[in-house]
DNA sequence: TAGCAAGTTATCAACTATGATAACTATGTA
DNA sequence: TACATAGTTATCATAGTTGATAACTTGCTA
């Protein structure tokens, strides 16, 4: 196992063009639940009492965290999402960075993990 | 008329808990407008121009920087307007805010027209 | 006056995120 | 073993965003 799924992964994802800007807005979405997900624990909250605050089910929760990257949440929900753990959205924008060469992790010996 | 009308806004907007809720969304859907405005400004791009590189209309463009703000708009909508104007987009969490004091805002002598 | 560019608003169809329910896995505990 | 908790996944209906077209206003220019 290791990275050689993940590589191929990625080679799949860039073959095509149009894929690979998709893929490219995967790492935001990562980040995100990845916020999303360290917030609650941080506040000692699980899935199901964020669900009450909210009105709505705790598997609505999970898929906001943890969906398939392959659908993009509305601004709203994460809000909401946030002030049941406690915090404010802020959208900021950065100067975009460089495209593709930006995705080769592989050729950096893979420092991090 | 002047601000009698908004402060009544905020009275009725505030009477119920439920509309409460939403009203404080309205803020950060606000700033998130006007910060596509002003990026798209400093590009130097028109509606139209973005809109054919999203290939979409520039009537969904306005209506994304420009609407009733009683919509919210997905987080993926907003990236690929960022990607346009030549920004990459990251959300951050901040500390919730006091709750309705901020509010309060024709208490304090009304100093912003 | 006419014409053009930029932006707004309204409308409807198509798409998709969300709400809700249920069944499932994994873990811990008695 | 049984039970409970936490989280995941699948499914469908509903709600709401987006796509697309058209008509409109405003400002500028000839």
């Amino acid at each position: 196992m290791s990275r050689s799924t993940l590589t191929d992964f990625k080679k799949k994802a860039l073959s095509k063009t149009a894929v690979n800007k998709e893929y490219q807005s995967l790492a935001p979405a990562y980040t995100l639940r990845k916020k999303l997900i360290a917030l609650r624990q941080k506040a000692g909250l699980t899935q199901e009492q964020i669900a009450d605050v909210l009105h709505t089910q705790k598997s609505n929760i999970s898929r906001l965290e943890n969906a398939n990257s392959l659908n993009s949440p509305k601004l709203s929900t994460i809000e909401q999402y946030a002030h049941a753990v406690g915090y404010d959205v802020e959208i900021k924008f950065t100067p975009k960075r460089a495209h593709n060469k930006a995705l080769n992790t592989d050729a950096k010996k893979h420092r991090a993990g």
